[in-house]
DNA sequence: AGACCCAATTGGTCGAACCAGTTTCGATAA
DNA sequence: TTATCGAAACTGGTTCGACCAATTGGGTCT
């Protein structure tokens, strides 16, 4: 087995091993020696990790890194690299999504062309066909809600919700085990589709928040105390 | 004078020196004598690059740059590195504030603590001494605008926040030439300070609004035909 | 004109070396 | 015993040279 993804592992590695007073880590040639490639390597990896904010590299002194907080781009790395995230973080993302795509909702309306309305029906057939086949549908459930952000025509808009969707990424496929939720989410999407189409602002607002609502009370029930753990079992409680 | 920021002085040649067609750019050798320094320098800050999805660095083939798509997070670097903002994306992150603030007012009513009240509170009598002082109040602005974010004791939310407020940063201080624009927006921060302390929600939601009204009015006039160069004179008219 | 082949180029990786501050720790002095 | 001082080990920052294998592009042969 290969090392696919030496970054995830280097920020996984350097988050266990750190003091824990000073959060000074490994050095660079332990580093490289623990992972078996070369100081240039962990350079870079290093490089990557001290640009998201994640670690902080002091000259002839040492690599240091705060566990305590985590930027947004070391959030949207860690979603990429497939790390665990703090449940408190998925249930606040929850609540930023409500406050952008609400608004999104809305602006979508006045400004959405037919090519986004065209991408809105393909992603719906696609979400038609893995529910017949029994599948939940997290895929297209992004898809659909980062394309009517899409046709808010506001590019910076669409970066950061591209951005910071991928934090939820690992645990949307839970939520849609539950191949009722898939239905019902499908039906909603429709809807909405359906209000976006009659350029209808107050409706598509209104659907859009009763949407993400499910979404909202299913995460806050888990910080609250059931938390089930996916596959992983590698989890701390924090 | 040294190269303090090779980052930022090699993401503009790349952008300059690519190859229009194909977006291929010099390879890392060239770069490496182009900047004067080593091949291990370049790799570095094209690691960065790369995982900002500014450049894709190819196997044997090349180094490609996208120069059409910007990621929020080249935004944000570009914001830090000083480098010239394109005025549409200003304009869009001012919408982006909107809709993001004005939700925050509302959440901040419910959930400030009088810690946030306190700091509000400091950040308005800076602003007072240097309105007094004949100065405008850019970085006070954002302190204020920021600190209501991180009263909806939602860290996603000021997170993302704060990357994006960078970008503005450059651009905040034109803005607040006038000086009437200063004393005007801290007489309303000052209404907004006491709907969020009487927890009046709808009253802080309009507050905000009508006070981001202003900026957007005024950077949508810019985007519209009278655009101002600030300091630099190198950027290009996009 | 088209198919083919080879040599130059390129990113990926490694290791050794040197520099100049920072740490660390043991020896020395109080 | 405790405090202080100094030297050695360590650390990040940076450079150079080398090798690999796939891509690329130009030239050649058919």
């Amino acid at each position: 087995m290969k090392e696919k993804n030496l970054l995830a592992e280097l920020a996984a590695y350097l988050f266990s091993n750190s003091d824990k007073e000073s959060g000074r880590t490994p050095s660079e040639r332990e580093l490289a020696e623990h992972f078996g490639v070369s100081r240039g390597q962990i350079r870079e990896a290093l490089a990557i990790l001290e640009a998201m904010r994640i670690v902080e590299r002091r000259a002839k002194s040492g690599i240091y890194i705060d566990t305590k907080q985590a930027s947004v781009e070391a959030l949207a790395l860690f979603a990429r690299a497939g790390l665990p995230l703090d449940p408190v973080q998925i249930y606040e993302t929850v609540e930023l999504r409500k406050i952008h795509e609400i608004k999104a909702a809305e602006l979508a309306c006045s400004r959405a062309t037919e090519e986004n309305f065209e991408r809105l029906r393909e992603i719906l057939k696609a979400s038609e066909e893995r529910i017949a086949a029994g599948e939940g549908l997290a895929k297209e459930d992004r898809e659909f809600h980062l394309e009517i952000v899409r046709a808010t025509k506001n590019g910076v808009f669409h970066n950061i919700c591209s951005v910071y969707y991928l934090m939820g990424e690992q645990r949307l496929p839970i939520y849609f085990n539950d191949p009722e939720r898939s239905v019902r989410s499908h039906a909603e999407h429709i809807q909405i589709y359906e209000a976006l189409l009659r350029r209808d602002g107050n409706l598509a607002q209104a659907l859009m928040s009763a949407h993400l609502q499910g979404a909202e009370s299913y995460w806050k029930g888990i910080i609250e105390g059931r938390w089930v753990e996916p596959k992983s079992a590698t989890l701390e409680k924090a």
